[in-house]
DNA sequence: CGCTTTTGACCGGCGC
DNA sequence: GCGCCGGTCAAAAGCG
């Protein structure tokens, strides 16, 4: 009885697994990174910050949220440590120098593959994760079913259902992984194309779909069912659960419930391979800006908002905002530092007056544009994203509210 | 009261 | 055409 449907399930996602290789293809499988022989991922799920990391950004495919920066994602930012977990390189010059600076093992193939795969998608490091569109509407078992993936994403090899490995999994990102001393990992699913019912009025044509993976955090935030669900700064209604073929693990479908009418959707399993793990993968987008706040605590039977959390959720806000306000003045000294030094270790492509610099200062407002998006959401559009190209993205990571740490309140 | 989770039924696409 | 399967709906019950 085999376990996986043997349809590509995971071929296309990408894992920065410890110390293995990981293996980012591009959609023309022209770009490889591989890393190599450096313990990124502790392998300790334990020493996880007390938080997950979702994101929602999106990507310059046409994501609505591709300009807006997690301001949860200071907290990946901060468990780093580092200044180095830049959320921004425009170009593969910022690639190539976080690889130096954090994977001395790491080399880039197909640097200028990435570059041109990094420039079409702005300043969220997370946004800067793309997957080719891919024709399956098979989606992969799990991004954590890493071996069979990474090698196929690796070679192109298509599943049964087509997949095609197609990832783009910037440096910096997989840096964002490694210095969180985390085994977080985050990868980047297909595109699946489903045909959810709810379509309505024409059948979808795409689908974004963006899968993260997770280290399932321990029972303490166990719902009824026994499941862990890592929370976010979306608010979340679970509207069903179902087993899955092949996997022993059901899967959880929510809603968003941050907003009426918003049809962002997640899906939560554990990885087959990897109990320990959770693949949540997040399906349409949010048609509103980052909830202020969780709404509708009552009946949560979810992980258990407060204890100190609910303190002020008000002042919550406000440290949200001023830590994103530091993210902001982190970006700008990145900025700087990437101005001054970075192509000393990059030769680049981006020459001054070549398309690419033209591109990249481009680029540059966009980025300023997207700050203030960030701290001024409103303006999203409920861009009918189901009319978007297919493409996949990898999103980001906010590190929060893990049933053990209590700091964490929405 | 308003929200949640749970859970069985239903729907629709896809493969055979 | 049929069956499988994933995704969604909606009623019931629980929680704050």
């Amino acid at each position: 009885m085999e376990n996986y449907r043997g349809e590509g399930d995971l071929n296309d996602i990408v894992r920065a697994s410890g110390g293995g290789p990981l293996s980012c293809v591009t959609s023309h499988g022209s770009a490889t990174v591989h890393t190599s022989g450096r313990q990124q991922f502790p392998s300790d799920p334990l020493n996880l910050p007390s938080s997950a990391v979702e994101g929602h950004g999106f990507n310059a495919f046409g994501d609505p949220f591709s300009s807006i920066r997690d301001p949860l994602l200071h907290e990946l930012h901060m468990a780093a440590g580092s200044t180095h977990f830049s959320r921004r390189s425009p170009n593969s010059a910022d690639h190539h120098r976080i690889a130096s600076n954090f994977h001395g093992s790491t080399t880039i193939v197909g640097q200028s593959k990435l570059f041109e795969e990094d420039t079409r998608s702005p300043c969220n490091i997370f946004s800067r994760i793309q997957i080719s569109p891919v024709s399956s509407r098979k989606l992969p078992v799990s991004p954590c079913d890493l071996p069979t993936m990474a090698a196929s994403a690796t070679t192109g090899v298509s599943g049964r259902g087509g997949i095609k490995a197609a990832a783009v999994l910037p440096s910096d990102m997989i840096n964002a992984n490694t210095i969180s001393k985390s085994s977080l990992t985050v990868k980047t699913g297909p595109v699946q194309i489903s045909s959810p019912r709810n379509l309505g009025i024409k059948k979808r044509k795409s689908q974004v779909k963006k899968v993260v993976c997770v280290p399932a955090p321990a029972a303490a935030n166990s719902r009824s069912s026994g499941e862990v669900v890592p929370s976010d700064l979306w608010a979340w209604r679970k509207y069903g659960q179902k087993p899955i073929k092949g996997s022993p693990y059901p899967r959880g479908y929510y809603r968003c419930s941050s907003s009426k009418g918003c049809s962002a959707r997640k899906h939560v399993e554990r990885s087959r391979t990897e109990p320990n793990m959770l693949v949540i993968t997040y399906t349409r987008e949010h048609n509103h800006p980052w909830p202020t706040q969780r709404n509708a605590l009552a009946g949560s039977t979810r992980s258990h908002p407060s204890k100190t959390n609910n303190a002020s959720s008000a002042s919550k806000d406000e440290e949200l905002k001023k830590e994103s306000q530091d993210m902001e003045k982190q970006q700008e000294m990145d900025d700087a530092e990437f101005a001054q030094g970075i192509p000393q270790n990059y030769s680049p492509a981006l020459l001054p007056g070549s398309q690419q610099a033209e591109d990249f200062f481009a680029e540059l407002d966009e980025i300023e544009t997207d700050r203030i998006n960030l701290l001024f959401p409103q303006g999203f559009s409920g861009t009918d994203q189901e009319e978007q190209e297919e493409k996949k993205t990898m999103v980001p990571f906010g590190l929060f509210d893990w049933p053990e740490n209590d700091t964490a309140t929405f």
